[in-house]
RNA sequence: GCCGGGGUGACAGAGCGGCCAUGUGGCGGACUGCAGAUCCGCAUACAGGAGUUCAAAUCUCCUCCCCGGCCCCA
């Protein structure tokens, strides 16, 4: 019953027990926004979207932030290439994201704070810290001192005495040690800037966070996600100064989603090797990238090509055919069992599968068990009235989480077969022309449907061959033709 | 160099002491005029070596490979 979630920090799986008991505050880092969010942005923002949902659906009252960084270097240098403002740009690519996300089904945030809008909370706490001696300034910039932090490398790992030897580090004559971060940087000139204590400026990257954090859940989150490439430095520094800052413990369960990589390479911004969601989303249905990241562990890296896709679409078609059966099922069952032995434990097992540590791909295999299971009944004719409606629900249960179904899809529509006389035949075909068929034509679903029985008239009097023409004609113009036992059915493909 | 994660059948990818993963693909069968959908069945596994155990893909040790992080990043 208890939700078990692997947390970064102790490298272990533990038990759910959050700050305030039913609350779960949760902070999941955001993007930088001076560009076009990618498929990597993606898997993260669903990979976590499950979390907030299963978390949810269990009775935790969820408080969830995401960010967005929308002062940043790169958001600068991009703005200047440009001409724009940066906020300009930065509110620009938050409008891109919020529409990515919003076809994604991806559930909004409770907030998104961006760091433009969360300034006198970075100030204070950046001052704060200069306050208790665990920063200082220095040329108008402030710098956070990790020969003060307590614990350093605690969640990465890392000493410093290694950092430093394993060299790589810029020199700043600014920074009393190189591994010295910076929490405010002084404008440099014709910069976007906020007034401070120590001249114009504005925040170093990870100070965002941790104002964001403390301002709209506390001194402690429950559930701080982010990237796997996050850990070092921003969430080691994150945990630095809020730590030092607050006096207590900043997260208590960190969750890191793996890298999204083509071949093996991380698909990142700067390797320009991404493919945005907006490329995807023009060739594949949202649900299809919904599976296809939910089918695979939140945890580990995901290698993306088209041919995964693919299988995914495939596969998701394969789940979301057994649920049309059962959609279709409902007002003709006749059978007497009513499933709910099926139902339950299929569930039961998803949600013991989601209690441990989010394990959708596992909840998944379920489902495609459960789907077995049901096309057996419905082959059977075995399901009841009642047992349809279970399966249906159990369906439904499982969409509210996944999203990943769609229900509203066109589904078989069968046409009895009217047993047409010769002449009969003869009549309609000379109204019918395959070869002037056109796919506006087909729009009309009655239009369609003739069709369908010209065809079933065709098999009747064995000329297949036509038969077969007509169903390759209409498939050419999004029309699938299947034969079923209760007759040839269609479908808008 | 340091920190972390891995090596499972054709492929993707779970499991992490004994029990069918699952999906895609392949082969055979049922149903079909054919196709599709669906069902049934089959095959190819746990990097290598040593050890612990009644029992190891799963635990221990060693070897060999691979990937991510250490500037920005979800």
């Amino acid at each position: 019953m208890a939700i078990v979630l692997h947390n970064s920090l102790t490298r272990r799986k533990e038990p759910l027990v959050t700050v305030q008991p039913g609350k779960v505050g949760m902070y999941v880092c955001g993007v930088t926004v001076y560009d076009r969010s990618h498929l990597g942005h993606a898997k993260s923002a669903i990979n976590f979207d499950l979390i907030v949902r299963w978390l949810r659906y269990r009775g935790y009252e969820v408080k969830h932030v995401t960010n967005f960084t929308d002062v940043d270097d790169k958001i600068i240098a991009r703005a200047n290439e440009m001409g724009i403002d940066p906020l300009m740009l930065s509110s620009d690519m938050i409008r891109e994201y919020e529409r990515d996300m919003h076809k994604l089904k991806v559930k909004k945030a409770d907030v998104y704070p961006k760091a433009s809008e969360t300034m006198p909370e970075i100030i204070a706490m950046v001052k704060g810290l200069v306050d208790k001696g665990f920063a200082y300034e220095s040329h108008e910039s402030v710098y956070f001192s990790v020969k003060k932090a307590v614990e350093y490398g605690k969640l990465s790992g890392q000493s410093l005495d290694q950092m430093v030897a394993g060299a790589r580090i810029e020199v700043d004559e600014e920074k009393h040690d190189p591994m010295d971060f910076a929490l405010w940087k002084a404008a440099k000139p014709g910069e976007i800037a906020w007034d401070s204590p120590w001249g114009k400026g504005r925040p170093g990257w990870h100070i965002e966070c941790s104002a964001m954090c403390l301002k709209h859940i506390g001194p402690t989150v429950d559930i701080h996600g982010g990237g796997t490439d996050l850990v070092f430095p921003h969430h080691e520094n994150e945990i630095l100064q809020s730590e030092a800052y607050n006096g207590k413990q900043f997260t208590k369960y960190w969750m890191h989603n793996g890298m999204l990589t083509i071949g093996e390479e991380k698909m990142s911004k700067s390797l320009k090797n991404f493919f945005t969601i907006q490329d995807i989303l023009a060739k594949y249905k949202p649900e299809v990238v919904r599976f296809f990241v939910l089918n695979a562990t939140y945890s580990a890296p995901l290698v993306f090509d088209e041919d995964s896709l693919e299988e995914s679409r495939k596969a998701l078609e394969k789940l979301n055919n057994a649920y049309d059966a059962a959609l279709s099922t409902l007002d003709k069952a006749k059978g007497d069992d009513d499933a709910s032995r099926l139902c339950d434990e299929a569930w039961k097992k998803v949600e013991e599968r989601l209690d441990d540590d989010f394990s959708s791909r596992e909840a998944i295999a379920t489902m495609f068990d459960f789907a077995r299971e049901t096309n057996r009944l419905i082959g059977d004719s075995r399901l009841s009235k009642k047992g349809a409606e279970n399966v249906v629900q159990t369906f439904d249960r499982f969409n509210s989480i996944f999203d990943v179904l769609i229900k509203e899809r066109q589904t078989f529509v069968t046409v009895p077969e009217s047993a047409g006389t010769r002449d009969e035949v003869t009549v309609v075909r000379t109204g019918l022309s395959l070869d002037n068929v056109t796919k506006e034509e087909l729009a009309d679903d009655g239009r369609v449907k003739v069709w369908v029985e010209e065809r079933s008239r065709a098999r009747k009097t064995k000329d297949f061959a036509y038969a077969d023409q007509i169903r390759k004609r209409l498939a050419e113009l999004g029309i699938e033709i299947q034969d079923t036992k209760e007759g040839a059915g269609w479908k808008r493909k």
